[in-house]
DNA sequence: GATGAATGAGTTTTCATTCAT
DNA sequence: GATGAATGAAAACTCATTCAT
C-alpha cells in the first residue's frame, strides 16, 4: 500500500532490479556463488555489466540482496501456514504441507536458502551470515511458540523443550525435503503430513 | 599389520602427504574450498607449492582425498558404536553419543563433512559429490537395519519405514550439532543420548 | 568499401587488435611462440593482460589469428604478382621479385611464416598446421598451373610434373631467402630474378 | 681405434649416455624441444632424473649434444656418399639417393635435423644455432667443390656460382623430402636420383 | 654413482570492478 | 542512466634443477 505513487522512472528502476534478481537466482542456484560471474548475471538479465554495478554495490552485495529477499518470502509464507490454523496439531500440518508445497515451487529458492542456512556455506560471506541466522533463530521463535502453547493446553507431551522440539520438526522436514532434490522419484516429499509428524507424535517405543 | 616393512623413504612421503592433508582440513573447514589457495596450503604444511602437486595432482583432488578420507573415519567409528552395543536401543545411544564425541573432537573435520554430505556445497565438485553420497547412503542403510531388527524384536513401534526412522535419527542428531556448532555455550551437544532419543522415542501425542 | 560505417567504438576495438597483434608479431618473429609470455605482449602493445584476454581467447588463439593473417597477406600479395603478367616467364620472374620484396620488407612476418609451413615448427599448435598447410597447398596448385600453362604453350620442356617444378621453384626461392635472412651482406637476395631462374631454366648439362 | 681400453665403466657410462639420447631424440623429433620434460626423458629411458643430470648440465645441453651428433652422423653419410663416386654427376646422384635413405631410415633424426638447420626453430638455443650452422656452412662448400670441379672439367654449364649450385640441390632434395615426410603416400621420395637432377640438369627452356 | 623428493620462479588465465563516452 | 572496454590482482599449475641419502 502506498506504493501507487512512484514514478515511471521508479517503476522501471525497480523492474530492472528484480530483472537481475532473477537471472542471479537462478544462476546462484545453479551453479553456486563462486561459480557465477557478474558478467554471466548481466548477460542473462540482458544488461550491461556497469548496469548491474549500478543496482548493486558488489556482488556479496547482490547476493546478499537476493538471499534476504528469498528467505524472507519463505519464512512469512511458513509464518502465514501457521497462523491460519487454530489449533496446534493443525498449525503444524500445515507447516508441513506448505513447506513441502513452496520447496516444489521455488526449487532454485530453496537451494539458495538451504546454502545459506545450513553450516555448509562456510561462510560464503560472513556478514550475510548473522543477518540470515538472526532471521531463522526468530523464525524458529515462532515455531516454538506452536509447541509451547501447545504443550500449555496439554495438547503435547513435554518430551523437549519447545525450541528442541521445534528444531527437531525443522530438521526433520528438511532432511525429507533434501531426500526428495536428491531423487525426487525414490523419495517423494510426503503428501500426508502425518507421515512426518508421526515421527515426532508417536514415540517408537511405548 | 603389514606395514612395517615400508622404506624408511616411503614413511616420510606419507608423513608429508599427511601434513599437507592436516593443513587442508584446517583451512577448507575454516573458509570453504573456494577462499583458500593452493600456495595457502602450502605455506602453512610448510611445504612449496610444487610438492603438493607432486601429491595431489590439483586442487579438486586434493579436496576429494580429503573428505573421503574424514567420512571414511566418521563412518568407521560410527559403525563402530552401532557394533559395540548388543541391543537396539543400546545401539542407537551409542550412535549418539559417540557422534558427538567425534564431533567435539574434530570441529574441522566435521564442518566439511557436512559440507559435503548437506547439499549445501553445490556441487563444489561433482565427482566427489556421488562418491560421498554414495557411501552416505550406505551408511543410512546401516542405520536402517538396526531400526529393522529392532521393529522385527518388537522392541520398537512402526512408525514409519526404518530407512526413514534412520533419516530421522540422522537428522536430529545433526541438528543438535549444528546449535551447538554455532554457540557451544547457550546449546551444548546433551550428555544424556536420551534428551534426543525421546524425541523420536516418546511420541509427543499420546 | 563500406567499411566506414563502423562506430568509432567499433574502429577503436579493430585498432587496439591490430595493436596487439603487432606487439605479438614482432615478439613471436624474435623469440617464438614459447618463449613469449602473454604478460609480455600485453605490455609491448601497453595493454592490461586482461585487455589482450578479451580480443582472444587464449595464447594459441592470438598466435593462430597472427599466423593466418600474415599468411593470407603473403600469398595474396604473391598471387597478384602472378597475375600481373601476361606470359608465364614473365608471371615466375614477377613472383621471385616480389617475394623478395615482400621479404625485406617484411622479416617479422616472413620468420613467422616459414616457422609454419616448413615443419620446423613440430606442431606449435596441431589444428594450425592443418589450416595453414591446407592454404599452401593452395598456392602451390596456383603456382604449378603457370607451369602447366607454359607447358602447354610449348613454352617450357616437361622436365617434371607442374608441381615438382612449382616446389623446385618455391624451394629454391626459400633457399635464397634463407641465405639473406643469416647474413643479407654476403648473401643478397638476387635484384635480377633471372639468376634464381636460370637455375630452373639452363640445364647445367646440356 | 684405441676404445677398446676403456674400462667397463665407462663403457656402461657411455651406453648409459646413449640411452639418454635416444629417449631424447624420439621424444624430442615427435613433440618438439617444448614439450618435452626432463622427467619424461628420464622416465623413457629408464634413469632417475637425477642422472640425467649427471650426464647433461641441463636440458639445453643435452639437446645441443643431440643434436650435433646427429647433424655428424647425417653429414658424415653424405660426405661418404660423396666420395664413393669417381665422377661429379655420379657424386651428384650418389648424394640425391644416400639422403633419401638416412632419411628414411631416422625419421627422428631428420626431424630434428630441420627443425635447426631451417630458421624455424627460431634460436630454440641461440648458441646451438651457431655450431650447427658452421657444420652445415662446411657441408655446403663439401657439395660446392662438386659442383666447382665439375665445371672446371666442362662437365657443367656455369649457370651460377658452384655455392648458389649446390644450394639449390639441397634445398631441391629437402623439398622433395619434406613432401615425403607430410605424405608418403602421395609423394614417395624418388628411387631415381634423375627425377630431381633433371630439374637441375636440364633447363626448362632451351 | 644413482636416486627421487623437494623447490619456487614463472606462466597462463579469470573475473570483480571502474570509468570515459 | 546505460554501456562495455579496460584494468590488474590473484589463482592454479608446470617443470628445470638441486641435493640429501
Amino acid at each position: 500500500m502506498g506504493q501507487e505513487q512512484l514514478s515511471r522512472r521508479e517503476r522501471e528502476r525497480l523492474r530492472h532490479r528484480r530483472e537481475i534478481l532473477e537471472a542471479a537466482l537462478e544462476l546462484f542456484s545453479e551453479k553456486g556463488f563462486h561459480h557465477v560471474s557478474m558478467h554471466e548475471i548481466a548477460r542473462k538479465a540482458e544488461f550491461a555489466i556497469g548496469t548491474v554495478y549500478k543496482f548493486f554495490e558488489n556482488k556479496e552485495d547482490l547476493y546478499k540482496a537476493l538471499v534476504l529477499e528469498q528467505a524472507e518470502k519463505f519464512h512469512n509464507a511458513l509464518k502465514q501456514a501457521i497462523e491460519e490454523a487454530d489449533e496446534e496439531i493443525e498449525k503444524i500440518r500445515n507447516y508441513i504441507r506448505v513447506k513441502g508445497e513452496i520447496f516444489r515451487a521455488n526449487v532454485s529458492m530453496i537451494r539458495l536458502y538451504f546454502a545459506e542456512t545450513r553450516g555448509a556455506s562456510f561462510n560464503v560471506m560472513a556478514g550475510l551470515d548473522s543477518t540470515i541466522r538472526e532471521r531463522y533463530g526468530k523464525f524458529m521463535q515462532t515455531l516454538a511458540s506452536v509447541f509451547e502453547s501447545g504443550i500449555k493446553k496439554k495438547l503435547f507431551k513435554k518430551i523437549a523443550t519447545p525450541f528442541y522440539l521445534a528444531v527437531a520438526l525443522d530438521s526433520l522436514t528438511n532432511a525429507f525435503l533434501f531426500l526428495w532434490l536428491e531423487d525426487p522419484e525414490q523419495h517423494p516429499y510426503p503428501e500426508d503430513p502425518d507421515v512426518i509428524l508421526n515421527i515426532l507424535f508417536k514415540g517408537l517405543v511405548d
